[in-house]
DNA sequence: CTAATACCTCAACCTTACTTTAGGTCAAGG
DNA sequence: CCTTGACCTAAAGTAAGGTTGAGGTATTAG
């Protein structure tokens, strides 16, 4: 194993704590893009490293795959992203994330109020203020804000 | 439609915001047991609007269904229960939330730093820190912590 | 009494984010 | 050259949280 300047799915594999078979996955959701040898076999770039990786970061700052991949998509094509790059983009998730926990706090003094009130019962309960239901987080029924069938 | 002391599925999916269909599933996961008509019809108490609006509320924060089963299971059984029952088991929620905002508030000041120095590369990246990562959020390569099958 | 709703069950389907399996190929060491 | 481990693809499976559809029964308004 000369240590060339690209890799295969297995070690980029280990570098990044990624199992192999997600990162065929996100090859498949256009996370990343690798090149292929004569043989067919994934070549990853160093810089991939950092890409992987910054999905990986992403998604556990709650993001969904589809959101990474526009953000991602922001990066410099035909050169290899630079620090500059990276920091840019890592700041538009920074504002999200911060949206998020604003989010979460807001809630949390709703439900300070509901604690003492033990209303939980709908209009007259800041709870249910649907201008900032915090959508992010988990999954919930479908219909709730949409355009709700009746049965 | 005499207003009786109990409701059909359609009226109290119009009361909570919930879809008809969504209340049916709820049942079978066990987070309500309304009973039944003469003719098979689901027959709902009005508690059930408090029960399943805190369904949908602890769903907002994030918790998942099981979850919210497992603190459902500790109100109590037999009586209808009280704005004090209520209370108590809102307070157990707040402890969560607060701590997944802990958390995020944690990764916010990381990716701070990281803005910084651009890393984003494993080992040395606080961003990695396995001791907190938010899997509350999001889903993620579900092998990343376990015992990682090698292809 | 009858037609239109509303409700019922069961099974299949949807989305996200992967994992697993089956059947076969590539590459590196001896 | 040959074996072994890593890699390949395609398809099916998994889990959460519901939605949708088919085929049939209840209820209720007129």
């Amino acid at each position: 194993m000369t240590a060339s300047a690209t890799m295969s799915i297995g070690e980029i594999a280990d570098r990044t704590g990624l199992s192999v078979s997600a990162i065929r996955f996100y090859e498949t959701q256009g996370l990343v893009t690798p090149q292929r040898n004569p043989g067919g076999q994934r070549r990853f770039l160093r810089s991939d490293i950092r890409r992987l990786s910054f999905v990986l970061i992403a998604q556990q700052l709650g993001f969904s795959l589809d959101e990474i991949r526009e953000r991602l998509a922001t990066l410099p094509s035909g050169r290899t992203p630079t620090k500059k790059d990276w920091a840019k983009i890592s700041r538009t998730f920074r504002a999200a994330l911060q949206q998020r926990i604003d989010i979460m706090t807001r809630m949390r003094d709703r439900l300070d109020g509901c604690i003492g009130c033990g209303c939980l019962s709908l209009s007259n309960c800041a709870l249910y203020n649907p201008d900032d239901r915090a959508r992010a987080l988990g999954v919930g029924p479908r219909y709730l804000l949409g355009d709700s069938p009746r049965d």
